[in-house]
DNA sequence: CTTCCACAGGAAGGTCTGGCGG
DNA sequence: CCGCCAGACCTTCCTGTGGAAG
């Protein structure tokens, strides 16, 4: 029986024109032939970057931007050209690219560790002393002779900046080989907090890119959507409501993407012909959703804890929640579940995080006589809330 | 003006897991 | 087997502080 519909469905599946011709033109590990709008910045980091072709250590450079402003797209565009021109006439270049969030990449060891096993020279996740690592990363680059170009996306997520300051002074360590550091960040302030004497040696070039508005961001959902999705599904206003929805995120191109993409996916799933802009409303609340229990999901156990003390005080509306607030409830429910709490400086640590993950608001405020603490809302509503109540009464039952 | 609350959040160090090479 | 290493996760101890109350 339960086979029998399950055929159906997927008969029903195949039977129906499928929306999409080439979904991944809308996955953002996607690389298209062109990049709008990013001309600028295109020419100015190849401009950089092309001495490499003569042989020479091209400048390390800095890169700038919000989330979804094309700086990975391009950079990796610019290496990929870059990259082809010198295999033509064979200068020995190559270009790392790592995404220091994205792997869990934080630290000095891990980050050779990455780049060495793209030159094949294999090392063991942990174990070993961080010098030997970058030794046997100095050591390779001195056999393989040429130029590299290291790529390091969201270089503030690397919590030891010592490893900068060891990668901006490796080229006096080499003979033959040159490298140069493209770093990428999203966070203004990231360069404020670090040694000056890196800063200077690593942000040689600058570049900065401006997040895109309603109107470019229309003309990179329309150039994906045609090599993404049939012709004639997508009604009219569609893209730019997806467009003017992601510009008011500080003019995100992925989160257009997404927002096109789930749509889209919304809509096959219901069968429904055309991707009208109900799909997009709801695709907006679905990438909502779905962003707040996956956090809710992974969190561990103490820090669950703490987030469903928040939601038990929020319950009771109360309108000022406070750390201490918080602590008590948490300690008590510690109690019940028979778990060992842990110390308010720690529980005030994970409230931060919890904090930057976007699924509570907190801010310090004064209270005067009353002291100093920090104001903790819940920064999610309606279905995101429910599910989130559900996952945490399993997970801590 | 000073006092003083209720924390924030930095620094240092401890403990445990998982993995190394010898 | 040992001694050592990195890193996650915590604790202990600490200094710093905005602003209402006195």
């Amino acid at each position: 029986m339960a086979q029998q519909t399950l055929h159906k469905l997927f008969d029903d599946y195949l039977v129906r024109a499928p929306n999409f011709t080439r979904k991944d033109a809308l996955q953002d590990t996607y690389t298209p032939n062109q990049v709008p709008h990013r001309e600028e910045q295109i020419n100015q980091l190849a401009q950089i970057l092309v001495s490499a072709l003569r042989g020479d250590k091209p400048s390390n450079v800095f890169i700038y931007g919000k989330t979804g402003t094309g700086k990975t797209l391009v950079t990796r565009y610019v290496g990929q050209e870059l990259e082809k021109k010198a295999a033509a006439q064979k200068t020995a270049l190559k270009t790392c690219y790592l995404n220091c969030k994205l792997e869990k990449i934080n630290t000095a060891y891990r980050m050779f560790a990455h780049f060495l096993a793209q030159f094949g020279e294999e090392v063991p996740s942990t174990g070993l002393p961080t010098d030997e690592v970058y030794k046997l990363f100095i050591k390779t680059m001195h056999k393989k002779k040429g130029i590299f170009i290291l790529i390091l996306d969201e270089i503030d997520s690397l919590s030891d900046t010592d490893v900068l300051y060891n990668l901006s002074r490796i080229n006096t360590e080499l003979k033959d080989s040159r490298v140069s550091i493209v770093g990428i960040s999203n966070d203004l302030s990231f360069t404020n907090n670090i040694d000056p004497r890196i800063k200077s040696s690593l942000s040689e070039e600058e570049l900065v890119f401006p997040p895109y508005n309603a109107t470019q961001l229309r003309d990179i959902l329309s150039q994906r959507a045609e090599i993404a999705l049939q012709k004639d599904i997508l009604a009219a206003d569609v893209i730019p409501k997806c467009a003017a929805l992601a510009a008011q995120e500080h003019g995100d191109a992925r989160r257009a993407l997404d927002l096109l993409r789930v749509a889209c996916e919304l809509c096959e799933r219901k069968g429904d012909t055309t991707i009208q802009l109900h799909h997009v409303d709801d695709a907006q609340q679905k990438l909502d959703i779905d962003r707040v229990v996956q956090v809710v999901k992974t969190q561990p156990r103490q820090s669950q804890l703490v987030l469903h003390s928040i939601i038990y005080l929020s319950d009771l509306n109360n309108e000022k929640i406070g750390t201490g607030d918080v602590y008590e409830v948490y300690q008590t429910f510690c109690k019940q579940s028979r778990l060992a709490p842990l110390t308010q400086r720690r529980v005030s640590d994970l409230i931060s995080e919890l904090d930057m993950l976007g699924v509570i608001n907190a801010s310090v405020i004064s209270r005067g006589r009353y002291g100093r603490t920090r104001k903790i809302k819940l920064a999610m509503t309606g279905r995101a809330l429910e599910k989130s109540r559900d996952i945490l009464k399993g997970e801590l039952s």
